[in-house]
DNA sequence: TTCGCTTGCACAATCGATGGTGCAAAAACT
DNA sequence: AGTTTTTGCACCATCGATTGTGCAAGCGAA
């Protein structure tokens, strides 16, 4: 009757207050009475008194008995960053959908945390794990394998599981190309005047710069060496490649190709307390989309990676039999200045 | 030997691998050895085995048993926002230097879909449950009482848990004075000329809206009625009350009082496709803070709630005995325009 | 009446870890 | 040597749900 204080009802309660064993109640519960040949009422009264007593499974004692949770994973490098979230967002939605319980965690990119994160979330016997940009896909994979879960690689490609990732070569190439056309021809680019900023040495970062390299070359004739400033994933280390590159040169290149929306924080802390009229001139493409970026006093011409097919892809192959490992590539869109586009919250209800 | 294809090794495993029993297996690797007198050797030996053979718990049983699982719930409205991406950001790392494991989760601003995500979340025997800026924090809160689990509600209080709120009064007083304050003297603003856009019938949007009004009239001496337009979290309809207005008077306000980044963005797709000369006088106030928010081509005021703090009081307050509920308010913080502030991602390490 | 089939459900083992309790063997003490 | 104390560990019930199996009652047919 009065549940204020009382600890949640368990099938045996429901079983005496029924007078039919846990195992009729249980199967009642959970679906599976017509298969087991529960005869309709006894199903109705039962479900009747779990209603009354809001009973609800307990997840953890199914999940170990059937050795697995209803939990599937997602794991990313970091969540403060809008194209991670997005994933995030979308992902859920895929989950959910499924009847199942999203879980969202970030490991900070470093291999060790990736490996750790894994494990604990395997011991909770997860179902499955999409992988996001993971600095040692393959580190992680072992420790899947190993417990046979079923999981994805998306954005960095593993060695060792299906990969979704973005075509990072192609993406950069229309975003190098774009930036250099966005000069008329009365005062075309110069091979100097185009640097990339951020990156490391992965494999999104390698293929970018092999396309930034190629599409220099073939449309400016030419590309000076030291065209790339690798600077990681931190604003504040590219906030410091600026700086040295400022010292040095005097002046900003004229057109920037930057490597991720995390890089471009950095260029936003490097133009806070400068003047704005310094940026007047700067052409910008960013390997990312953040709709405030797209609006900023200066032309930034951005790459949209389809979240959106990624993930749909990558639901597709995680049930799929384990056929050889490949990666698939999901071409990105280029996204001109000043577009407002919309995300996965506009499927989102809401009122006025 | 060869963990190719085995099944995960158990207590029993190594029970039978160590020749002690199960439970003197289980205290070892639980750390319950000392208190539970086992020797030192047999400690080690079943570690070395453990270590071997890669055990590791099954947390599912460990929760089972225990009736509690080592994870820790946060409940967002949505992911995909750099104020909600960087409260799962900085709730991750407290979560994590506890040794537990943090499940983030969204839940859509949709009462009856937070109802049932807590309830999910329950039935996985979770140990405490953050709610951040929860339509109905209330609804949530029975149900957590009920299954008896420690609760807080963030960003939008509830009557009956604790909760930890920004002070949306003080920050909407500092923003409207700081845009107010914005126009010099020899061109002030006039009452009308400031608008407020965005907010639904929620705690923070009220108070919000009543220092607005509240500061326009201290300020400016008078406040028309029609000052507000309501258009919720939905950057579509926010566009859509833009494109109202705009229809209506042939221009926007000079200044504009704009309730959370996601309105904000509806302010972006109002600018995309028009000319950027029509903003170029705006001023803007926005509540929320996004670091590329605040490099916009127009002066744009933010105000930063702290995270930080925020969360650091909410774990404060959901260890403590259950006094009567409370409401905390942090302060949040103005930022002026073209700020680049640091973020929760600052303190991860990253090479260059 | 008897055999056989269906219906409707109960029984009991199991998933893996935990922790209270009990009890031999070793050590310490008289 | 006999008694008490300590050490070191095993035993077993338990958490809540699932599921393979078994079996009695009911029913129809022969």
């Amino acid at each position: 009757m009065d549940q204020r204080v009382k600890k949640k009802a368990t099938i045996y309660d429901l079983s005496v207050l029924s007078g039919s064993s846990p195992s009729t109640v249980s199967a009642v519960l959970n679906g599976t009475w017509r298969k087991r040949r529960i005869k309709e009422s006894t199903a109705q009264t039962i479900l009747g008194l779990a209603e009354r007593h809001q009973y609800t499974t307990n997840l953890q004692a199914r999940g170990l008995r059937r050795s697995r949770s209803g939990l599937v994973g997602l794991m990313l490098p970091v969540h403060d960053n809008r194209y991670f979230s997005s994933m995030a967002q979308t992902f859920e939605g895929h989950v959910r959908s499924r009847g199942q319980c999203p879980v969202v965690v970030s490991a900070s990119r470093d291999p060790e945390e990736e490996r750790r994160t894994a494990e604990t979330l395997i011991s909770y016997s997860i179902d499955q794990l999409f992988i996001v940009g993971a600095t040692d896909p393959d580190g992680v994979h072992e420790v899947c394998e190993s417990a046979g879960l079923k999981h994805v690689n998306i954005d960095l490609p593993g060695a060792k599981a299906h990969s979704v990732i973005s075509d990072n070569y192609e993406g950069a190439r229309m975003l190098t190309e774009a930036i250099i056309h966005h000069f008329g021809n009365d005062d075309p680019l110069r091979p100097d005047e185009l640097y990339l900023f951020g990156g490391r040495n992965d494999h999104a970062s390698r293929e970018r710069i092999a396309a930034f390299h190629a599409t220099k070359k073939a449309l400016l004739g030419a590309d000076p060496e030291d065209g790339v400033q690798s600077s990681g994933y931190s604003p504040d280390i590219t906030l410091r490649a600026f700086e040295v590159f400022y010292q040095r040169h005097g002046k900003l290149p004229r057109a920037l190709f930057i490597n991720s929306s995390i890089n471009m924080e950095g260029l936003l802390r490097f133009m806070a307390g400068r003047p704005a009229e310094m940026f007047s001139e700067l052409v910008v493409g960013c390997y990312d989309y953040d709709p405030f970026g797209s609006f900023l006093p200066f032309p930034v011409i951005m790459v949209r990676q389809n979240v959106e097919a990624m993930i749909a892809k990558a639901f597709a192959l995680i049930d799929e039999p384990t056929t050889p490992p490949q990666s698939f590539l999901i071409t990105p869109e280029l996204i001109q200045p000043r577009s407002a586009l919309k995300g996965p919250l506009d499927t989102l209800k809401d009122m006025a």
